[in-house]
Parts: structure tokens; sequence; C-alpha cells
DNA sequence: ATGCAACTTAAAGTCGACTTTAGGTCAAGT
DNA sequence: ACTTGACCTAAAGTCGACTTTAAGTTGCAT
């Protein structure tokens, strides 16, 4: 298939897979003239690159985690990949929980109220508490 | 207190909050000569803004988050964004997923293994399988 | 054989989120 | 009074991920 196709069945420019081409992230099987000629698994590499940027892999650490040569350090990097996604998980679900509350919640400032800020874990301690029990 | 101990005590540096206030993201409550004062409170919102910017939220989202004019559009606001969390958590899931069995899969290509695709719902349909049964 | 839509390249431009630079001001310690 | 280090502004620069532009080439339908 020539670019065009590819182009129409991702949905990307042209101009985008050029620029994926040129960073190494995908490769055409060769020319027709100048065209670039992709065969049918660039579909599923395409995919696999959306998916990868949706969640915010950069296309170095995309590229990376293609290239196959040290299988260990692959693997190490895949794993390292996996723990900051569920890093991020959790702060991503934290966050969820926080706006799903400020949605819902009567009090004006959301962003003061002493709920929400404990949802996000955000200052649970109140300072300047006068008189404390010693 | 004055921008460097609000520097010193987020890590972020001056440059990034002056930005921040050019953005509208936070405010000083005044000057002293050309200094910016900050008060405490700055440092509870810099973390939220730090937390938004974790889980992707731009500096415009987060500003918008902040305003606390039209409640009922904010409240749509935070909903929404919400729900793209929701969204964002579960592909991020799915990624995870797919990295944690391609981190531990014996196969040497991880990226065209079929349960790793299988993982990650890219491609299950076997095209081209000859001679099907009619 | 001709036309032209779809391709090609190299280089410049854009956008968000900052950072860096250049040149200036000023509060506070000696 | 003087120095100096921390602040100030406006403007330019950087980085990643593209997009746009300008100028050229070519497969294919007529």
């Amino acid at each position: 298939m020539d670019i065009g196709e590819v182009s129409k069945a991702t949905g990307l420019p042209a101009s985008t897979l050029r620029y994926y081409e040129e960073k190494g992230l995908i490769q055409s099987y060769g020319r027709k003239g100048l065209r670039r000629l992709f065969n049918q698994k660039i579909l599923e590499r395409l995919a696999l690159i959306a998916l990868g940027r949706r969640v915010d892999f950069s296309l170095d650490e995309i590229r990376d985690m293609f290239n196959t040569d040290g299988p260990d350090i692959n693997r190490a990097l895949l794993s390292a990949k996996a723990d900051e996604l569920d890093k991020k998980i959790k702060e991503m679900t934290k966050m969820r929980n926080g706006l799903r509350h400020a949605a819902a919640c009567s009090a004006p400032n959301h962003f003061e109220c002493p709920k929400f800020l404990r949802i996000l874990k955000l200052a649970g301690k109140k300072r300047l508490r006068q008189r404390n029990k010693l």
C-alpha cells in the first residue's frame, strides 16, 4: 500500500507517517519510484504507536520498546515502563476521585474544600492550630 | 514569603512561578518594591497544579478549573475531566498489563506476540486465512 | 503523450510549557 | 555609602511532536 492508503486507514496525515519513518518508528519495505510502499502490518504497528502516545510515551521511548536487540535491556525497559504507568494510574485515580467529588460538592470553592483536598491527599495537616494541648 | 522561598519550598524555579502568574494560575498578594509577595496557601495551590500536570492537564485547563465563576460550567468541566481521566486510566491499565506480559514473555518479538496483542486488543482477527470453511 | 493528483524532499513554522539571556532595580548587611 | 545577591522585565531560545510550505517528481487515467 502507498502512504495515502496508510493515511486513510489510520487517520494519520502522510506527513506524520514520514516523520515516524524518519524517527525510526516505522519502515517502508521499499519504493515504487519515489513512493514508499508499506505492507499491511504497518497498521498494527501504528495502532500500537497510537496507544503508546495515548499513555504518554514519547516517540523515542516507543522506538526503544520496539528494539529487540538487548533482550534483557528491553525487558527491563518494559518493566520500568509498566511501573511508571502504575504510578500514574494511581495518581490519575486519585485525581479522578477528587474531581468527581468536586463536581458533586456543594461548596463554592472546590479547591479549598477540605474533603477534596483530603481525597487528593494535599495538605491534610491543619497548621497554626492555636493553643494545642501540650 | 518572597519568590525564592516559594521556589525553595516547592522545588519550582522562580521563572516557572513567574510564568504561572503570567498565565493566571497563581497570584501574589502584593509587592515589596518590585518583589512579589506570596502567602502560605500558594503552596497548596502549587501542589494541586503539580498534580494536575502529572495527570496531563494543560495549564489552561488547570486555570479554568480554578475559576469558580460559572458554577455549573465549572461542574460540567470537572465532570468531563473526570470522564476523560477514566478513559485514560483504562487505556493505561491495558498498556500496563501488556507491558507486564511482554516483560515476562519468552517470545523474542514481544510486539508480535499474539498474547501481547490480545491484551492490548490490537488486531485480534486473523486476516488471509486460506480456504475458509464456506 | 499529456495532465494532474498524489507523491517526494528539505527546511521553516507552530504550539505548549518552560528556560535562558540581557539588562535593570533594590533591600539589607558591612 | 557601598556592595551584592536576590529579585525584576521583556524578549528570545529550547524541546518534542508535528504541520506547513516551496519546489520538484511521477504513476496512471484519458
